[in-house]
DNA sequence: ATATATCTATCTACTGATAGATATATATGT
DNA sequence: ACATATATATCTATCAGTAGATAGATATAT
């Protein structure tokens, strides 16, 4: 985990890597304030309630993503091939985190997550879905690229899954193949 | 739900739906016998711990699904293809159950389970991977066979996932046909 | 002096788990 | 057929631990 800047990005960062291995209710305020050294009462001067705190931590996850990432046309101009660029995100989930995208597992337990928690899981996957279809949209009709962008967003998503499951990396390459071909 | 023929059942019946809406943090002892009609006491009768419960679950929900969809090789025999019958699976987990694929949810858990349940989960990826490879055997070589049944189940486990966040069961049937391209 | 951040202490509710009593059904012996 | 023994299943009551959340004191920095 790289090092905060303050003890509320410390918080995001603690939730975060908790929830990305066991879920939305594998994270408790005593425990992200041990890790970041204060007291319970403390995370809930940041975050008053668990609900918040999960739906800052959807939100601070997808910003993240989507400011490494850059803007497909940015890409394109740069004559860089935006969907290499999106896999190699979701790859980087696995190989470096070790780690479930988070978004992927909160959208696992969609039905069971408070409204907010929930809203910004599903603006994670609706800006994912757009950021595909714009990067498609080089070389396809707007119907199409939308369409290969639900694709290729499923198959990421799935083949962490199947991947960290399995614990065999080479799962993730060769269901990735499937968006190249 | 389908009626359980056994206060047994019943519990993994229960258990079932309560981990495919939640994840294995989102069920309680409590919770299940209320639901089922008895004490707390008496689902650690049969589960003695939840690591039993989750385990079972995870067993019971594989063996159901499997014996459900029957051999490749029969399905082949009997001129039906066992890629779409793998696929009308999922697809009915999607419309019919409102749900989540229950070893989908603990697979993307997978690093938070305690030890039984992550086994089994294993064991479900494991069959389900070695089931489609027998299936694509008929066409296509044995190496080129296992790939394609990675890349079959992390379409269809991600594509459980998108469109049940999105809402939009036509993501589903977009997704898929990668499968078939 | 004011705003920001952290603390101590506490509340109620729920968690998984256990001990031991009790009921119910099945099987056995005469 | 009837009484007894055994195994199965459920109950009541309780434990220690943890959950999210809050009130109010205290510290720190602007």
């Amino acid at each position: 985990m790289t090092k905060a800047e303050s003890k509320e990005q410390a918080i995001l960062m603690t939730a975060e890597a908790l929830v990305r291995e066991g879920g939305y209710n594998a994270f408790s305020f005593r425990e992200i304030a041990k890790i970041v050294g204060i007291k319970s009462a403390s995370v809930h001067y940041h975050f008053p309630t668990k609900e918040d705190l999960g739906a800052a931590v959807a939100r601070y996850y997808t910003d993240k993503l989507f400011d490494s990432l850059g803007e497909p046309e940015d890409l394109i101009a740069d004559k860089k091939d935006p969907i290499e660029a999106f896999i190699a995100v979701f790859k980087h989930a696995l190989i470096n985190d070790k780690k479930m995208c988070l978004c992927g597992m909160l959208g696992a337990e969609i039905e069971g997550l408070p409204k907010a928690v929930a809203a910004e899981t599903r603006a994670f996957f609706e800006r994912c879905i757009d950021w595909l279809t714009r990067a498609y949209q080089e070389n396809h009709p707007v119907g199409a690229a939308t369409k290969k962008a639900q694709q290729t967003l499923s198959l990421l998503e799935g083949a962490l899954i199947t991947s960290n499951t399995l614990k065999d990396i080479a799962v993730f390459d060769n269901a990735v193949e499937l968006i190249r071909a």
